[in-house]
DNA sequence: CTCCAAATTGCATACGTTTGCAAAAGTTGT
DNA sequence: ACAACTTTTGCAAACGTATGCAATTTGGAG
């Protein structure tokens, strides 16, 4: 019972008109009349026609595809920030491509390839880094790039972001303010300038203060490695009072971690995350964080996506969206 | 510098032979001579030329793009399931075109629709459920469907679970084993075949030991419905000593709001999860839970949907796979 | 060297759409 | 009713590839 599939040669010769007809009614800026608009709709209806994307982009160009380039999906804000997106696109007529790419040139390069063949109308990347190479690539082939939830200095791409650096400072002013003076930061990776910048922003506002990070380790947006910094932060001889984890994904690890040596999270040792994710509210955790504003930041990467392809001479745009400090019982206002 | 996009005219030109050679040598199953292969190769390569999927799929009806319909991302089990199916199937050469989609008849619809429309070679649907109308249609088009973690009773479709009814018993023999005799179930949502597979074990497998579940409410996989549910069990004249929630993502929430109660977990009561997610490894809740093996279960569901493209008459196969109850603190193997 | 089968190649067409162009049909003003 | 427009319509040529068919080349075997 194969139904085979219906063309617009099919509705043009039901409806009577000729094929360019039929296209014209179904392409939104095209011109067409009242009448055979009616009749065109009546045929397609009757025998469920549906236009062909794929040869409607063969021949405009446009696929109305848009690429998504995610390294893992671990740290529950990418699921959550995927959804959205995904959500928000389909809601503007456009559909995703989701490639899961592990976070190395080789991988990325060989995804990026596959996006542009395929002739993605834009590609957003999220926690992963492009090589300014593959950056050249997309712009000589006129495909706009939005990185989400991390920037890239100097390459010249639109990028949305929370104030990582302000949001820093925010926990440094907290933390101090709250009476600590032992204060380590379980930073994120090195190589990622969201991470750069929140531990910059913590550094400086702690030096405006006069107080200075007992300790400063990287735990490369990994658990484990978290969690092993936390372990020797707090074997030391003098072990910080709060620790400033580089996003919530560690801090959970790194909590888990503080209870397995006896600490109580929240008394013996306060604990700040970054991204305010579903489960810091979960009373397993109750993490102090400082939230990401996901809702705002993914209308501002839909927005700034779509005007870009709108308009490719466009210049591309730097946004950064502010976000609060969520207080809960990891890390209370005063010890 | 906008490069202009090349196409196998232009290598066949440059090569010097016919576009149909240029074709040749890119497609798997054709035949070339070893100096036409050598010059296209080269003069491809000189060129950057990659074949045009969108024209390949016009001319062949394959995309070679699965659709993948997934409701929510919340439960942590989907994204890990996501990011696995994505990789494997990029593998093989596959790629993947994601929806979100509420999980009503309407959203599922239109996503559908717009899957067929992009002549997708096959259909993977995770925590969705497909009305007999869509998946006649998508039979009728001849696109294979495998439902990932769902049954569906008399549908006819392939579909790739764990054994949920052996899962459910199992739980039913250890607590009892441990000692419970006033055990209570928040079951998954009773519209999905996978919670009531669960729920039937689990109560066959109290029977079959002479005892009878002192409560059985649903928790529609949601972790404010299951709280709630646990809340009422908790709160009332004889509380349960252990309870077997349906999923993990309900657990955590039944374990909050038992901890909430002032109840020690592992203790005081005993909760059994059923998927172990990563998170149920975390010490915050450290879950006692059945697992649901996700490499074998997305190896299996690659495997049968490929085979199905590969060959369209093939019948549609239930697979089960059996995974391990992993006993951690959320509830021990005795009183 | 000859002949035959097998392998390779080019030609032309098809896939399902959009779109420039020119012809046809409406619309308006006088 | 006629001219001067504007809107609608059909024709035909793209878009970049795969593939059946017939012609050509190749490789051996005798």
């Amino acid at each position: 019972m194969l139904e085979a599939k219906v063309t617009s040669q099919d509705v043009a010769r039901l409806a009577g008109v000729s094929q360019s007809a039929v296209s014209r009614v179904f392409t939104p800026g095209a011109s067409a009349s009242k009448a055979t608009i009616a009749k065109v709709r009546a045929a397609a209806e009757q025998l469920g026609y549906r236009p062909n994307p794929l040869a409607r982009a063969m021949i405009t160009g446009k696929s109305r595809i848009i690429g998504l380039v995610v390294a893992y999906l671990d740290n529950q804000f990418y699921p959550a920030a995927l959804e959205r997106l995904s959500n928000a696109l389909q809601d503007k007529g456009y559909h995703i491509l989701v490639f899961t790419a592990a976070n190395s040139q080789d991988g990325i390069e060989r995804v990026i390839n596959d996006l542009m063949d395929y002739q993605v109308d834009g590609i957003i990347t999220a926690s992963v880094a492009m090589s300014s190479d593959l950056t050249a690539r997309c712009a000589g082939a006129g495909i706009p790039v939005v990185l989400f939830n991390r920037g890239q200095p100097g390459a010249g791409l639109s990028s949305v972001t929370s104030a990582n650096v302000e949001g820093g400072r925010k926990v440094a002013r907290f933390l101090v303010g709250a009476g600590h003076s032992q204060i380590a930061h379980i930073a994120g990776w090195q190589g990622a300038l969201t991470g750069r910048d929140r531990q910059r922003g913590f550094v400086e506002g702690l030096a405006d203060l006069g107080v200075e990070a007992c300790g400063l380790i990287d735990g490369m947006y990994d658990r484990d490695t978290a969690a092993a910094a936390a372990r020797v932060l707090l074997d030391g001889a003098a072990p910080p009072t709060a620790i400033f984890v580089g996003n919530d994904h560690m801090a959970f690890a790194v909590i888990d971690q503080a209870r397995a040596m006896g600490r109580v999270v929240g008394r013996d040792v306060a604990i700040v995350g970054y991204d305010d994710v579903p489960l810091a509210a979960w009373g397993a955790y109750d993490l102090t964080t400082v939230r990401q504003p996901l809702n705002r930041m993914v209308e501002a990467t839909v927005e700034t996506l779509l005007a870009q392809i709108a308009d490719p001479a466009r210049a591309s745009q730097q946004i950064e969206i502010d976000g609060p400090l969520v207080v809960r019982t990891s890390a209370r206002g005063e010890i």
